[in-house]
DNA sequence: CTGAAAGCGCTTACAG
DNA sequence: CTGAAAGCGCTTACAG
């Protein structure tokens, strides 16, 4: 990388390092105008590109945002980084961006993530759905990456102490869901979810369901654990069917706690000779993108997920915000449900 | 940012700033074993965690990877981007993201995306299905990278002189696919793509669907041009059904340039009424995940989108390595044709 | 308004 | 084996 430099510019333009840096790298007092015109056409001539590692030590300030997701592949979590990414490049932001891998397996990656975001210097950390991946030894990295000036945006729930977070109102949203479809008359569910205390997302959206039911007093056949991914959705939808059929028949909507699960679920009943939407009700959560033009549509709550992106990204761009509010979505009625 | 500094480390163990350096940040040449220790302790005691921006001026050489992709919310990029992290990763890189937009408005974030990398002096750039998007300025902005001891890897075709590339064999691909369809008693299509040179993915798999019509004697009712995506397919379906109804009727096999596009032209189908695979039948292209559990499932040509993303992230480490063989996958048959 | 100089936090020949 | 010192490419008080 023997890319020019900025003293090789001010010696083609005849002016001192100093003035060259203040012409060409922002600051609030610019030279004569004709002295900005040499240097800028030296630097343009040279054609020179700033060393942002170098501005980065000197300003001890990086215009690095990292941002860490359970799985890029996952469109929930592609599409906030999306958000993130966008309003982070209008200010003149770059992303570094870490994959946490498997809820499961997560916690080493988090781990190494953190550390190398650290060691980068980047002005703030936005975690998106790592919550039960934070060990301890997570925990105290954030915590003295925030004791050094760094800034810490968790997205979903708020779990890292003093630092900033975007709330989504996952629990009243599926709560919302349920009392939606009951009150279209549909009485009795069953509720397909991801492991237990693996992600908060998960609990949340699991404790709405139950707060869903309680509220309208419409009854829960069945709950069942899988991965929280579309296979999952996939054996839970069996898994249901199965159990239907020995005890409790239909009619019955399958609650999912994402939209892949209940993509996943309605394969299965599909599979199994249902028709989704009238043999069986199955909806989901989210609004994946996917969904939009899928038949039969999928019912579900959309969440505005690129805009959580951009919030994260706000909040980790200005330690003066407050927090929002909790963001909420809304119920989407399709064929499904 | 006040970090920890390698000299506060190297006062707290009483040795010089070399010794620490050597001691912490790998070098051929480890102190004595005592020494070493009371460095390592020091570090541990104090939180140090080394400046990446420092190391990378003293070193020129950053361990940054910049990687390009169109829209990091599309399946396709996202497991692309998904592969380049993890190979990276694997190999203490870093990643840095930037998303492109969408394919006509995209040139100048291409742009803005490259010459912020370059200022980054990332070791190299990685650029997934942005060819169309590249001016001049683009192109002669990775020249000068390259010139300056850059390394440039394009996703896709070959399209940027001197630099790596992993190509994908889309043409020969698509034209397989034909042919698998049309063995199996298929022989009229219809094309559904995206617009004309805007992407080089597009115009690829165009040429092998012509390909494969002329290989098999087949039939080509219609080529249906539109966006590059769900919404894009829906609308072309739309316009193909009308197209059929009013000049040469069914039976029919769509294919479609990638998978989103072929679903959103499924959903336009179901949507009049006509059952996938039956009445009609269609295929796509890439084998995004979201395909594994849908029903119908459709009928696709496998990518192994994850493989292509870690090959282009080792081209992007080892610039001794070679280009690697075009990439192929394989036709997946399921029920929608 | 302009420039000389110190400093940002490291690495790495070069001596000892 | 260890250390003093120069240098990586910038920014920014501080003088002039």
């Amino acid at each position: 990388m023997a890319m020019v430099t900025l003293s090789e510019v001010a010696r083609h333009a005849g002016v001192s390092l100093a003035t060259a840096s203040r012409v060409l790298n922002g600051s609030a007092r610019t030279p004569a105008a004709d002295i900005a015109d040499r240097v800028r056409a030296a630097a343009t001539t040279l054609g020179y590109v700033p060393n942002a590692q170098a501005q980065a030590l000197a300003r001890s300030s990086t215009s690095l945002i990292g941002l860490v997701v359970h799985d890029i592949a996952d469109e929930y979590f592609a599409s906030i980084a999306k958000g993130v990414q966008r309003v982070a490049a209008d200010r003149d932001r770059q992303l570094l961006l870490a994959v946490a891998g498997s809820i499961h397996s997560a916690a080493p990656e988090v781990d190494r993530a953190v550390t190398a975001f650290a060691a980068h210097r980047t002005d703030a950390i936005i975690l998106a759905g790592s919550r039960t991946a934070a060990t301890d030894a997570v925990r105290s990295r954030l915590e003295a990456y925030q004791g050094r000036g760094g800034r810490v945006v968790t997205v979903g729930q708020s779990w890292v102490p003093g630092a900033a977070a975007v709330r989504i109102a996952n629990r009243e949203g599926m709560a919302e869901l349920v009392a939606a479809l009951a009150a279209d008359g549909q009485r009795r569910f069953a509720y397909l979810t991801g492991p237990d205390a693996a992600l908060a997302t998960v609990d949340d959206r699991l404790a709405g369901y139950l707060d869903g039911i309680v509220a309208t007093g419409a009854e829960s056949v069945a709950l069942i654990r899988g991965e929280f991914s579309m296979a999952g959705g996939h054996e839970c939808g069996q898994r249901l069917l199965e159990q239907l059929t020995s005890t409790r028949r239909r009619p019955v909507t399958v609650l999912a706690g994402n939209d892949v699960m209940a993509l996943g679920a309605a394969s299965a009943f599909a599979e199994a000779g249902l028709r989704i939407g009238l043999d069986i009700k199955v909806a989901g959560f989210d609004d994946i993108g996917v969904l939009t033009h899928l038949s039969p549509g999928l019912t579900t709550y959309r969440l505005p997920l690129g805009e959580i992106g951009g919030l994260a990204a706000e909040l980790a761009m200005d330690p003066e915000l407050p927090d929002p509010a909790p963001v909420t979505g809304e119920v989407i009625r399709r064929a499904s449900a």
